[in-house]
DNA sequence: CTGAAAGCGCTTACAG
DNA sequence: CTGAAAGCGCTTACAG
């Protein structure tokens, strides 16, 4: 058995004491570099703990100390870059913390994001920095906060009792529709899609109060489908019918790349005949052509204010539940663009 | 303190096992599932279990049993679509398993990655899935053996003494060049960015020895920059000056992409005037306009594969180092297209 | 099938 | 600044 293997020649802390002729709490002590010791027995105890390869257990240490140096991080979705790159953020900082990050991913689904829940308690994380599944209940963060489990949601919320890191979506939604209404556009669609959660709410609200705000309509929503190839395909719900638009926000970049194909299919120009503004603002909006216009809501710098809000709140358990909602900014580049008279919508009115 | 506050009302093994009436034994073989506890008796201690609220405390158990169902997953970069594919497959193996993962970014830097492993040692992750930095040397691998902590390597391999889990890139490239050839293309470049490591070389090798079997110049080897937009500007040097190519293989999609929008802004119609092949196929090939064809790498399957050879050496430390090289596949989209006699490259000639 | 006891490797008061 | 001792919550033989 390799775990008997690796017991056997495990040097422990009092191994190392018994060579530097110290005591094992002494030892422990150089460990947490507390100033008690002095320079000479912290040196010999080092030069010690090098020549034996000891390897500190952080498995005891926590069980003494109750407290493991760990963080448990759920996500709904590993594979959205807007995810990857929030991710990125929390490392950064947790790792800077000298701790270390469990990840776990509820595929956007209570019951299994339940059960990584427990699973991340008996581990033992000191905290948890949760995008909650959709239909997550209010309950589940009492529940945590019951458990006496420090957590922060990020981009998600369910509650107002427990931190929050996330974004202005009301505000970026302004600037996206200010923007394309400013170019002239006036028959602004909204399009969706994915699973209903709080900063999908948000975004729905906000669009509808900034297309009220400038005396558009507000009900121009439309749903498009999950898989990108299928929102390619779905383009045409906004060039056709009675209702055409001339412009239209997309709920993430996502959508804005499947649309922005569909377009293409359609034989539609971007930029020209359509305008077209994404949400995030991830990588691949400076790699589209035309570059794609969108709300920058720098995921990363979400994702290190939520790693320092749960360190914060591990240091003072006791601080009042904080809100760090982060503003967006609309970058414009080329898909949007000054309104044409409607080359598309009243084609026919006009041709 | 918090901390207090969860170790005072923290409810134990040896609670449970009083109000069951029966050892603190008895209780943990409950736990762990034992036959050896009759019926009525584990109904009994389930009752309470849940009645008292008790969490497992992993940290008791992993510091007796020495193992932590813990496993320890170090990549070089976050952000690439690539690497989250991967570590979606890792996931849901690990998962699976009731295991969890630890993650952590090297940031492809050699004394960051020995840090991190140190680090993931010291938390007692019971084994390590290691995609190695750049210029990481076997002695590295080496340690890791001594210090009997179970190690697959994953898409890139510093020695064969040690689980490898990965893409026959050779066989890859061969089918890029084979397609753009018998298209009628001649002049083919490759078109590369990033670190050297196994795959990149291994990468390069299988272009070469593809483009010489084919009787093809196999130098036409042409580095490009490795942020996307820099990449774009870069597309002259495969279209212009006196070593002009009618198609390009590219390192990766990231790489195809950028060449696309370059070449976009060049004025040059991609599947048309210009062939362009990626390689991985990440989902953004789909979306792309033209449709991008690119050799897919599956790196979800490969990140299911790493998962399962690290949980059958935990199972087996004695089995011998195995391979498990993944055969990608082309896909042909729209991006790749007949030669039409070099409407680019000999423009001057024909014209 | 169950109980009493030892021990995993550390940290933490408590004396000195 | 250092030493001896207790204990974190579990698992594991070992008897019964």
């Amino acid at each position: 058995m390799l775990s008997e293997g690796r017991k056997k020649n495990r040097v422990t802390l009092l191994d190392v004491a018994r060579h530097a002729s110290v005591s094992r709490a002494t030892a422990s002590l150089v460990i947490r570099k507390s100033p008690l010791v002095s320079t000479e027995t912290r040196a010999k105890v080092e030069a010690v703990m090098q020549e034996l390869g000891y390897v500190y257990n952080m498995g005891a240490a926590r069980l003494r100390a109750d407290r493991s140096l760990t963080i448990g991080v759920v996500i709904p979705n590993l594979v959205n870059p807007f995810f990857t790159e929030l991710l990125a953020g929390i490392d950064r900082v947790i790792d800077a913390a000298g701790m270390v990050v469990i990840l776990v991913n509820s595929g956007d689904l209570v019951a299994r994001q339940e059960t990584l829940l427990t699973r991340m308690r008996e581990h033992g994380v000191d905290g948890i920095i949760l995008c909650p599944a959709a239909e997550t209940e209010m309950s589940l963060v009492e529940k945590m906060v019951e458990w006496d489990l420090p957590l922060v949601q990020v981009l998600r919320r369910v509650t107002d009792d427990c931190d929050y890191a996330g974004v202005d979506y009301a505000f970026g939604m302004r600037q996206a529709v200010d923007h394309l209404a400013e170019l002239g556009h006036r028959d602004i669609a909204f399009a969706l899609h994915g699973p209903v959660h709080s900063a999908y709410q948000e975004r729905v609200d906000g669009f509808r109060d900034a297309m009220q705000a400038r005396g558009l309509d507000p009900e121009n929503v439309i749903r498009v489908p999950h898989q990108i190839a299928a929102i390619a395909e779905a383009a045409g719900l906004f060039t056709e019918g009675s209702r055409r638009s001339s412009a239209v926000v997309c709920f993430n970049d996502v959508v804005a790349l499947g649309l922005s194909a569909g377009l293409y299919d359609l034989g539609i120009s971007i930029g020209r005949d359509f305008s077209l503004v994404g949400f995030d603002d991830v990588a691949d909006a400076e790699a589209m052509r035309p570059r794609l216009t969108s709300v920058a809501t720098f995921p990363e710098a979400i994702g290190e204010g939520a790693a320092k809000l749960l360190l914060d709140r591990l240091a003072q358990p006791d601080l009042a539940p904080r809100k760090l909602v982060k503003a967006p900014q609309l970058h414009i580049r080329q898909s949007s663009a000054i309104w044409r008279g409607s080359s598309l919508g009243r084609q026919q009115e006009s041709g």
